[in-house]
DNA sequence: CGTATGCTTGAGACGTATCAAGTTCGGTGG
DNA sequence: CCACCGAACTTGATACGTCTCAAGCATACG
């Protein structure tokens, strides 16, 4: 495999680095390292200290913390040209969940003195990463209250409807990211077993439809019916 | 009431501006504005856009969001030095919550063109921003993986925990924060109801002690235990 | 002092988890 | 290429935690 050049990078323009001058782009791939991940490979560990940023260039990740009986908990997810491990790196705190490739991926490392000194020497970039912080605490927030007050099966509709929104639809409205059962649930906050019947569920009222780990969604509106959204 | 300034602010040297020049702390002073608030008025609303962030100087301040069937969701709590509303700026996104006091309070306004040279000029405001945000996101995470995976019980051990930290234990031990016991379930996403069963519970466990809305931590390391902490 | 609001307790219903048992699927080696 | 094995998935029965509803009680306030 050959390392990946920033300013070939087809998400660079969508991400915190759309910004970075020419020669800003050259220093941060003459500092940056590489590496490929398969399927259920760790990037890193929840507690673990970092000395960087990492950039996905190609797949997607699951970033997800241990509660407190060993069950994973989900708490977001990241695809090509999302950024992950800054908040640890900018909090200097250990990192706070672990990043694991749900699909084969290609992740670049941004070592910290680079980080540092894009967020000293380039405003648009520290805006930018501003912006990516209080965006999420905003999505973390609203996650928070849906787990207090929402029921499982509302959880579910939006948790796929998240999906659809983070992965999109391919032409035949299948989302476009395969999760096992209790992955899901671990996002939901539920049992794998809960999972399976309101799926079955779903499908019975034909608001999706199931292929093994392929999700279709045949009724979006009714699936956001169900979901309790307003916003 | 007077203005509070801010080179008399106690909390100043505790919060995001305590490395701030005279000359910068000059310039917030002039241009910021202030209020008093009684338990129960509203700072700003849940949905509306801002235009600076809100310092506390004195008293406590509940941040909630209203969840789909108009329960309250208590996101997070402020006191004095905090800083609210900066979610929003930052991410020029509405709102994401209400903010409320609990108990009369001051709060100064520092407007959005204050708040923006002081990040472009002030390297460690800056920083100190980034930090205060990686550091909610992380939080905030936490408490997504205990609402998804954490029984009520253990949630509400925690939240009293979580309030000691937050506003500290007089001589007595009692926590120095008088909440409702609607808010209580508010914090913990549970009924009120529940809320006071466990509390009953927890009292004739010798654990606390109640008298009204204070409530004294008898026993912390036992409550550490009930909450299934280990980090 | 009366009234509203918050608090408390109990009984019952409901949602969701757990446990147990089959079934299907995907990958591996013969 | 097929048979096999383990893992993932599915379904059902049951148990349990938590919510809801209803009523009585305490408390604060005008």
């Amino acid at each position: 495999m050959e390392m990946p050049h920033c300013d070939t990078c087809g998400s660079r323009h969508k991400s915190v680095f759309c910004s970075l001058s020419e020669q800003e782009v050259n220093n941060v791939d003459a500092s940056k390292g590489c590496n490929i991940y398969d399927r259920g490979q760790v990037i890193f560990h929840e507690g673990n200290r970092t000395n960087g940023i990492y950039c996905i260039n190609k797949g997607k990740i699951k970033l997800f913390q241990l509660g407190s009986e060993g069950k994973e908990q989900i708490i977001r997810f990241a695809k090509a040209g999302d950024i992950i491990g800054y908040r640890a790196l900018l909090s200097e705190e250990p990192l706070s969940a672990s990043a694991e490739a749900i699909e084969e991926a290609v992740v670049c490392f941004i070592p910290k003195a680079q980080v540092f000194s894009l967020i000293t020497d380039n405003p648009n970039f520290n805006f930018k990463l501003l912006k990516t912080l209080s965006h999420e605490l905003g999505e973390a927030a609203k996650i928070i209250t849906d787990l207090a007050q929402k029921p499982v099966r509302e959880r579910l509709a939006e948790t796929l409807l998240m999906l659809k929104d983070t992965f999109e639809l391919n032409e035949e409205k299948t989302i476009q990211v395969k999760l096992s059962r209790e992955e899901l649930a671990n996002i939901v906050g539920t049992a794998t077993e809960s999972v399976i019947r309101l799926l079955s569920e779903f499908k019975k009222d034909e608001m999706i439809a199931l292929e093994g780990r392929n999700i279709r969604l045949l009724n979006i509106p009714e699936l956001t019916r169900v979901a309790n959204i307003f916003d």
